[in-house]
DNA sequence: GTAATTGCAAATACTTTGCCACGTA
DNA sequence: TACGTGGCAAAGTATTTGCAATTAC
């Protein structure tokens, strides 16, 4: 877990990012989060709150994403939902539509072979996909 | 074609949605588009610009997909994009990141199992899910 | 005639940016 | 010291709503 964050900071110095205190506590929440988040939710959440103002972790968003450490994600209500990208690591959600929970799902993605498929065919480049289940959840029906 | 639309219509008369010409020019041009369009797209489009103001749009929308006539899906920079649903016909689409381009793939649809699996598992409601591909197309490579 | 639908304009709700101060390297 | 970062507040953009007039049925 700290394991992940001291990585994923050490990527952000390789790219030429200062280590400041909002850049390690916005990754820290990303990562216990254990699911994407939006920047009102990352915004307001314990570690960033009283750290900086919103714009901040606004535009560290940005920077984060153009430089691939985050991804941004549509999932809910087409608000931007940002997750850190672990290499090797994949996820699709599952998200309620009434209550809005995401979940990350467990089992393997099966679209990985059609994505190779697409990729040789389009010749489409940096290709990824996302893939998400939208449903009412047992609690709110 | 026209026959979609035709049905189409008639499937909101039957929701007791009054038959307007601003509810037939958006089915037949979400028809014609062959793709997800946005509010902006679809208010600006020749069959709607000079006919019903964008407020009529944006209500027509929500209206159809509260009906489950069109659904709302994420797909490019997290704007709102609806199409319209058409029973036992189901579309994945690749964007490309670059100029936005959205094409549907021609591709079996490889998840319906994983649906299946957590459609039982989860016990969620009116299970569906959506799959994009994204990537930088040729020409803007 | 009645209730749904629409136009126009105003109100929200976010996102995005400018500018100067600050802190990391 | 220099340049990437951050705070605050303003600007921008798209969505959403109120209300009176209109239209489908």
């Amino acid at each position: 877990m700290q394991q992940v964050v001291t990585l994923a900071v050490a990527r952000c110095r390789e790219l030429g990012l200062r280590r400041t205190k909002a850049l390690e506590e916005l990754l820290a929440t990303l990562v216990e989060a254990e699911r994407p988040m939006t920047l009102a939710e990352l915004s307001a959440s314990p570690r960033l709150t009283e750290l900086c103002d919103k714009a901040t972790v606004y535009r560290l968003l940005q920077r984060l994403t153009e430089h691939g450490i985050l991804r941004r994600l549509g999932l809910h209500e087409r608000a931007a939902y940002f997750t850190l990208l672990q290499p090797g690591k994949h996820s699709d959600y599952l998200i309620c539509t009434g209550c809005g929970k995401i979940e990350a799902i467990k089992a393997p993605c099966p679209v990985h072979e059609l994505e190779d498929e697409i990729r040789e065919k389009t010749r489409y480049r940096g290709l990824y996909h996302e893939l998400e289940f939208f449903g009412i959840c047992p609690r709110c029906a």
